[in-house]
DNA sequence: TACATTAGTCAGAGACACTGACTAATGTAG
DNA sequence: CTACATTAGTCAGTGTCTCTGACTAATGTA
């Protein structure tokens, strides 16, 4: 505990207020469009679900959770209605977690939450500041995603 | 969900992987150095105790938990023996809660661990870009915090 | 002195995440 | 082609986190 402490500002800290933030106003923005019957924990799961499905092993390796964790919060989602499990042609023992019809359509939803988050942003930092911004976080990515995939 | 689909990469996820490697290294640390006895939800709690002690209330706020949340997890650090409630000399509602000398004493861990994460970092960005990081995170912090205290 | 506010607690419930043990399908070595 | 290990996923049980609602006690205010 105490991450603090050093030179300036808590460098973990400082990563963490803006992603929170973010993601309250997307949550409350889907909330407001009527969206509002899931849970962050579901939200984050669902967030990985690729256009054609992915598997459940796959959706919890990401979300870094057990496949157990995952296993439940998927249930939840297909209880309402968010996502389907379609078997997996290519292997009798998986099956693909997909999006419903519903849940694509939330999907604008939540882009354009992002998109006024991210203008409120470049707002304040300046266009140059918030370019270089994504810019490191994508380079930073390499080493601090143990998932990077590119 | 599925905040993604827009330019680049999604922000929020970029500001949150190296947020989460930073927490599961400094956790690790934390852990082999035998400070191995508490949790997540605990750290993000003692993270914000101050040098003379902080509010229950106080601590709710900052990390954004309910004032009962937070009183579970002061009631779980202080069985473990990293925090003790003083009374407040100048509130007889209040009492304030303070680390203890074991909490102290696993700080400069944390911190020699957070140096570590940064160092990596920095050797991967590069010394100019991972201070302009700083700076922009800081200046973010200003819209981004709602609790941003100067 | 009455009333509203603030600090914190108690009780109960739901959500989340874990470990361990299991079934079924797949891949591999002999 | 048979035995063994691996992989995908589920079931059961448990502990932790977080919330809402209702409460006590101290403080501030009219």
């Amino acid at each position: 505990m105490e991450e603090s402490h050093d030179d300036g500002m808590n460098i973990g800290l400082l990563l963490f207020l803006p992603y929170r933030s973010l993601e309250t106003r997307v949550f409350a923005a889907l909330a407001r469009a009527g969206y509002d019957d899931f849970t962050a924990a579901q939200m984050k799961i669902m967030q990985r679900i690729g256009p054609d499905g992915t598997r459940l092993t796959d959706l919890a390796e990401q979300a870094q959770v057990t496949k157990q964790t995952a296993g439940f919060l998927v249930g939840q989602l297909e209880k309402g209605g968010w996502v389907v499990r379609t078997p997996d042609p290519t292997d009798g023992r998986a099956r693909l977690v997909c999006l419903t019809e519903r849940a694509k359509e939330a999907i604008p939803v939540a882009d354009a939450a992002v998109a006024e988050v991210t203008a409120d942003w470049e707002a304040h930092l300046g266009p140059r500041r918030m370019k270089r911004l994504r810019e490191t976080l994508i380079m930073l990515r390499e080493i601090a995603d143990p998932y990077a995939h590119q």
